[in-house]
DNA sequence: CGGCATCCGGGAAGATACTG
DNA sequence: CAGTATCTTCCCGGATGCCG
């Protein structure tokens, strides 16, 4: 016997009025804000956000990137020929979304159930460092820092106590991050020096290395909770 | 054939070490983000929580309040005789979700699906009050102003520039809403008048009425997207 | 290969009843 | 009032297969 409100139209939601349980009826699923994360720093094919999603199964990404679209936060869009390839979109108030992304990311870091050896995608390394910038570390620091995290490019410019990046070409960057984004944070995140990750062969860094050691400084981690 | 990484604790969790990823293994089943919101303003007992998340069933609950009190978001404290009933209270950490809760909050106002005639709880509408208070539209103004929503009183002033607001007594203040949550919405965020809202019988106001009046001014809510 | 539909098993959520 | 027990429903995850 099938029993339910007739106001429900299949979807599961919280009947608040509530802002945030309405943006829980928005994003609240499994896996999709971590979808919105991986959108936050442009398009997407269907197979990249498969794969930068350790677990994820291709009917649970189709039926969240229905969802999304259908709540008007992603568009479906097709690439221009000869690159006709289909590719997921933010629209302007899903990119509105990475303040929830942040203040997530920055209150889980005091956890002290937080495991750093996990994988992790090239996206989420390059927004944590948006979210952990610290303009009081960087007071008269000006640098261009470029990234190559596998097959995408990222750059970084840091000026004015400002912390701003996005996906683009490292040409004419003061220094390059080339590996992975486990070496990437190792880097930042866990203080290692360049050459233990060099020797690990999982960070390589060119340039002036004098201003790629103080950019590592400038994204201090919050202390942890003492374990309950 | 049952087939598990060995990693497993029975636990659903995203194998993920963005610090995004590692909040929502925290926070992130259905319900327990809610449940931390309605102990933001301070402990309550499992029955308060289940009477104000609307459509939450006691087991879950349950599940709920047990998952957050082993994660150190919460614990469970007995107050003293003779009123020894049980209290759940959010554990330092667990009050630093606010900003979470608050950028939800505030990114799902722009949804064209949001329906504010949906129930809401005091807590929540108090902590709106937070969320989307405007310091510019505060400039000059001081006020101490109280609620009384069902058997919940709270205290908000206003002053500097700065909100600040929490459980308390109403006595003292320039002036006082009592009624109900929706009743407080549709004053603030509805720009209904104080006797439309009188007439319905769902907000009484007392005290220094230009004061109320402008104190409803103070919480701008963001232009909405246009529906998809 | 990219993008889906479909089927199935396990488990989480929902509803209700029950107990101290 | 504060949960527990039980049953049902439905979501998630994995596998497979279709179609361009």
């Amino acid at each position: 016997m099938k029993l339910q409100k007739i106001t429900d139209s299949g979807k599961r939601r919280y009947d608040d009025a509530c802002g945030t349980a309405h943006a829980l009826d928005l994003i609240g699923e499994r896996w999709a804000l971590l979808v919105m994360r991986e959108l936050m720093l442009g398009p997407k094919r269907f197979g990249d956000l498969r794969s930068d999603l350790p677990g994820i199964s291709a009917n649970v990404l189709t039926q969240r990137l229905e969802g999304l679209e259908s709540a008007g936060l992603l568009v479906k869009r097709r690439l221009p020929p000869p690159a006709s390839t289909q590719v997921y979109e933010l629209t302007a108030w899903g990119y509105e979304a990475e303040p929830i992304v942040q203040s997530l990311g920055k209150w889980a870091a005091r956890s002290p159930a937080h495991d750093p050896t996990l994988p992790i995608s090239a996206t989420s390394i390059m927004l944590s460092l948006r979210t952990m910038f610290d303009p009081a570390r960087a007071e008269g620091f000006r640098a261009r820092i470029g990234f190559r995290l596998g097959s995408e490019s990222f750059v970084a410019s840091i000026g004015e106590g400002r912390f701003e990046s996005g996906r683009g070409e490292t040409a004419g960057t003061d220094a390059v991050f080339t590996g992975t984004p486990p070496g990437l944070a190792a880097a930042v995140y866990g203080g290692q020096p360049f050459e233990a990750l060099e020797d690990a062969g999982i960070l390589k860094v060119e340039g002036d290395l004098v201003m790629a050691r103080r950019f590592t400084t400038l994204f201090p981690l919050p202390s942890k909770v003492k374990a309950p």
